[in-house]
DNA sequence: AATGAATGAGCATTCATTCAT
DNA sequence: TATGAATGAATGCTCATTCAT
């Protein structure tokens, strides 16, 4: 028969990413088992299967989500100099720029799966992930006690432009990422803060 | 003369402090006609009537529980003395550690009013308003710029606490902090003049 | 318009009398919103408005029903002269025939509802209410302790019927009836169980 | 000779003493193949396979649960003297009070299954059985009909018990197991012969 | 023979909002 | 002006059972 459609491997794939793409159109709170199956053309008991609740299916999805910013830093870095810290600001600065002026909705999907771990302890491993993706990409760069601060400050600069309606200043990202950078002990490897 | 008042403004305020203790405890997707009304102790039908929608009464509340680190810092800073970068960080990162050090709740509940507005647009204006009161504390004592650093900075080390169950680390908030502080154009930048 | 079905003030009851039929009809596992809703003629939500939660329509359906054994006695005693013993025992077994001999289902509900405070401690006091009313109903006849084994007696004799398929013997009832109540202390108004 | 045995009887045995387990913690109502086939940590399809429905694997758990009250009467029975009615329902009260004492659950369970054979006709014989168990347990020392009597009047104490939050009182047990067994025919009655 | 992926029906419950009073 | 009864839509989730493998 056409009907069976019976044995679909890749089905748990397509769920999480129908979820994304349900977040991204209507922010976390539109993920719901039936959007979300909607979204993913399966039955609605085929997201309760796969997912034994919502917030499981949120840490997929947020673990697929994560690579964004991260990816953009490590592909990114790879490529410049090894140049000091006025430079990695630059270079900072101009990464945050592109990934900040794409498509505002996917970025605001990235930060609205991260920012939900705050009431979802679910999901707080995952934004630990989040940070330490960031970090990792920053390491070879700078010690890793600068390497968080630069996160933090990274954090702090999209979240003003986000949650402001404000728009991104390039100069001003790179000035403060220098200021961080610049206190940086002299080698990398170095890791105390003082 | 012997009727009691026939609008009643405390009523109002009641059910915005209600709205608060409700996301106190169960955030803010706990807050709920019902569970305000209950909290509140006023009848179901009085927060639609207060309230055009949940969001109106969201927006009340945000504003309301805004204060918190804007306070915090107003306060902790005017008895501060006018020193230099150094210093200024040194009184930030006590006074940080202080805020995050109190009921986590609290602390939990002014950042996620504050993260709510990235999906709710009404909420935007409330979020740069938070912003605005940190920047204004630290006005008298830095440039604008750096100033406006200085809040990313903070808001990126809160989130890392928050979201990653990690502890406040207030050495590491300090030296990074001065490192902002340090590249502010007018006042005294590393030296340690008093 | 001709829609408006608002303000019934006798709603309550009818879900509660709807609940019941079901019950009786389908036992208790049938009664859900839904099937009380639609067996009451009205919305989902109004089940769930009326009743916190399926126990708390669970405990008022119970309530209403209980009545069944305990006015059969109370009706049948109250005519009964006041002989002695053997004559009670008599006038209780052929009561008790009567009732068994109803609807057999009226007579499921009844103790189905009674049994399933086994399982559901909120429906415990109303049980203790019905074994109450009960014994309530003997204890102008004979001394309380006595009255408490008589209903343990019929309690049993009913189980016997109701859960073997089988059929009542008076006579039996009767006899067994009959022994217990000849042991009680001379006078009804004695409580000591020796 | 190197093939583990293709039809596996243990893995039946292992599923229903599984859902006794259920059972017993969380009341009948939570057997499901799902629950059933976590506990026995079998596949779920496995559940399915060896039992046609769920009543099925119902009645295979109560016909093994059956055997509580009824062991304990056997074998307390078995030891004590062949003294007459008072002295037997002294030791049948001691024994209840024994089995009743003993954990709770276990208690319920028993009953539970008993009971649920109200409403389930599948059960029915297995609650037959049940009561003829416990008949059998007492045949040696009564009559048949004051046997069936002494069960009906168990069965009632039991259930004021476990309904009612009640406590056992074996005093006012071996009272009326007194009463009912001194009506019995053959064996001495009141008198205390041995 | 055995399994586990799949599914559609159903569940209790919550909810924002409406509106007759 | 103020209220609470009413409601339809939606939510997360559970389940017995089927069936391709």
């Amino acid at each position: 028969m056409t009907r069976t459609r019976r044995y679909d491997p890749e089905r748990r794939d397509r769920i999480v990413d129908a979820a994304l793409r349900v977040a991204h159109d209507g922010g976390i709170a539109g993920i719901t088992h039936r959007t979300v199956a909607a979204e993913a053309d399966v039955p609605l008991g085929s997201t309760t299967y796969h997912f034994g609740s919502l917030d499981e299916l949120l840490v997929a999805a947020l673990r697929k989500a994560n690579e964004g910013l991260g990816r953009v830093l490590r592909d990114g870095l790879g490529d410049a100099g090894d140049g000091g810290g006025d430079e990695l600001a630059a270079t900072l600065a101009r990464l945050l720029g592109e990934w900040l002026g794409g498509e505002r909705a996917r970025v605001e999907l990235e930060y609205e799966l991260y920012l939900a771990a705050l009431r979802r302890p679910a999901l707080r491993p995952v934004a630990a992930e989040w940070a330490d993706t960031v970090t990792a990409a920053l390491a070879p760069r700078t010690d890793p006690v600068t390497a968080r601060a630069v996160v933090a400050l990274v954090d702090g600069v999209c979240l003003q432009v986000l949650l402001t309606d404000g728009t991104y200043d390039e100069e001003f990202a790179r000035e403060m990422l220098a200021r961080v950078l610049a206190g940086a002990p002299e080698r990398p490897t170095r890791s105390t803060a003082t």
